[in-house]
DNA sequence: AAAGTTACAGAACATTGTGTTGACTTTCTC
DNA sequence: GAGAAAGTCAACACAATGTTCTGTAACTTT
């Protein structure tokens, strides 16, 4: 379905000069102010030459934001054994290891100039991974409940990492998992009374 | 500083059409997508008077932004006491009230086709009323955790209400207070292990 | 109820970005 | 080195933008 062969080089010399303006021009602005003549000229390349890979700016960005989802989701595909005895924590080690490898993007796809339809797809995704493993969990109860959980989760996940990609990532991988862990299991307010 | 007298019935009017045409439209389709002369003709006026009152679409949904944060402000307010014992509830269940009342624009802001810079605002309100009340009750503790808290609280809460109207409010505002202050002060899987 | 004010419609305008095309030049792969 | 593919440059019609003008309708005030 992916690319057979690997691409040209010249090709992929393209869409990595495209992709570091993009993301530097998006640290300023929002997506719906970036023109694609201002993108290629920033990127110092020919404006049709964008077209030969995108429709338009937005295009881009989800092009950029698939490839996101690939890595995260080979990450929760590794550690899909442990979700069904609600072990979160290796999990997320992992998930912070790579968001601190890719924090420019991150920072960029959670800031104000972000994309909702990042979080939806994000959303939805996790979702699906997780449906199982509540069903095994909580074989009681009402699933429904499992729609509020898990969205709560991943928003406040998410929240969590935009301010510590905000911060240039101070901390370590290992303490964000922690802390992270430590909310999901018992809440942020859990040790005042 | 803002309007001194009420506004002409005919601007009322005015905004009030384009508001439910710019509501409706983002029911179907990403901000980026609608123009203002799709706009204008959608709600069956001039293109030209659409520039009386607004820069461009996006200025347009972001003062429509303004107007609830103004009473998401006043929500806060009301409970600013309350937040220094670390009681959330009440200040939940008012504020799922107010969702529920307008859950076709909070669908809108938090779908896909939602707005990235609303989530930004909104951490950055929230900030503000919180520091306070978190200075009183961890007073030893690393003011650095206070970012990664709240924001995690907000963005979560941000996703559960996510769910909740885009499923039409079908638990009352109580039951959705109850389980967002469960999930803040014990976390998710609290009674799992 | 009339007078004065303001909003809106309708139409025109220059400007700007869009998306595509064609001929050419450069760079890559085999 | 030959053939293929990618990128450059210039040109194009098209559509939305943002502004301005004039005339008409609707509102507020007294």
């Amino acid at each position: 379905m992916e690319q057979e062969k690997k691409e040209d080089r010249r090709v992929r010399r393209t869409k990595k000069l495209l992709t570091q303006a993009l993301t530097q021009l998006l640290q300023e602005k929002q997506a719906k102010e970036i023109t694609v003549k201002e993108l290629t000229d920033f990127a110092d390349m020919n404006r049709g030459t964008f077209y030969l890979y995108y429709k338009d700016i937005f295009d881009m960005l989800e092009k950029i934001e698939d490839s996101m989802f690939v890595s995260l989701d080979a990450i929760m595909e590794r550690h899909e054994e442990e979700a069904l005895t609600a072990q979160t924590r290796p999990m997320l080690l992992d998930l912070f290891h790579f968001i601190q490898e890719n924090r420019e993007m991150c920072r960029v796809l959670l800031s104000a100039n972000g994309d909702m339809n990042f979080l939806h797809r994000l959303n939805g995704v996790v979702r699906e991974k997780c449906r199982g493993a509540w069903r095994t969990l909580r074989k009681g109860q009402d699933e429904d409940a499992f729609d509020y959980h898990y969205s709560f989760v991943v928003f406040g996940c998410a929240g969590l990492i935009r301010a510590w990609v905000n911060r240039d990532c101070p901390e370590s991988a290992e303490e964000m998992a922690d802390l992270a862990d430590r909310m999901i299991r018992r809440g942020s307010l859990t040790d005042l009374n």
